[in-house]
DNA sequence: GCACTATATTCCTCATTGGTGATGAAGGGT
DNA sequence: ACCCTTCATCACCAATGAGGAATATAGTGC
């Protein structure tokens, strides 16, 4: 494997690791800063044992980190690309609907137009 | 679903069409403009059945789009967005590769100097 | 219309992923 | 030592995804 496919490789692991709604929403919750595995737990919804599986992958890609805390562990966000990563996304997504609504609306108004001057030309206003 | 989870949702998508070596290599050959299918072919590899699947997945996911000219359909990137989060990625392994290498260069500077402490304090230089 | 090329789709196989309930491990309180 | 709580892991299942061979579709040249 040459080193840019082990590069392509690991960028893919990192999306992987954020490509699934429940580990977004884990993120998420974590924006605020760490939080134990039943806090999540709550925010997100779920059974704890998926709660758990996700966390650990979200370990596993390097994202987050834990603490140990008597009974609870702690969790939270080691890289703060994540949130850079989603916001980038977004702005895609809402570029790309500004697009499509600014054809919607260009495509009614030519429509409203070409409506306006069939009507003059029949002796419309009657 | 809330707005929000439904945010997350599409955000997941576009994350999931890129969480694959094989369309981040895709991708990375179409960073220099249009290219056809079979031009992708030899640069990615792997079977023309596959790479057409991967460049549908792309589609659908809204980050490339594509036209036929004549036998060849050429396929180009519409959302430059992907590389910008290529590069996150990329910045964020490196961060995380430059602290791991630092611990390490630490670790053996502190090791050496007890080293020799060790070896000052047992009558060494013999 | 036929032959060829390029590309999309189907079908199949295998591996991976995501969810849950049950269980095991670790920590704390009594 | 026992009981409880928190959390990680196991076992299971269903769904999804990646790859390739075969096939279907579309376009071109003759």
């Amino acid at each position: 494997m040459v080193e840019s496919d082990e590069l392509l490789s690991k960028i893919a692991d990192v999306l992987k690791a954020m490509a699934d709604p429940t580990r977004l929403k884990i993120l998420h919750c974590l924006h605020g800063g760490e939080r134990c595995v039943s806090d999540i737990l709550g925010v997100v919804g779920g059974s704890q044992a998926n709660i758990s599986k996700h966390l650990s992958v979200l370990k596993r890609a390097g994202l987050v980190d834990c603490r140990r805390d008597g009974l609870n562990v702690f969790y939270r966000i080691i890289d703060d690309g994540v949130f850079t990563i989603c916001s980038n996304v977004c702005d895609s997504l809402e570029i790309r609907l500004d697009r499509a609504h600014q054809t919607v609306v260009a495509g009614r108004q030519e429509i409203a137009l070409q409506e306006a001057a069939a009507k003059e030309a029949s002796g419309g206003g009657s």
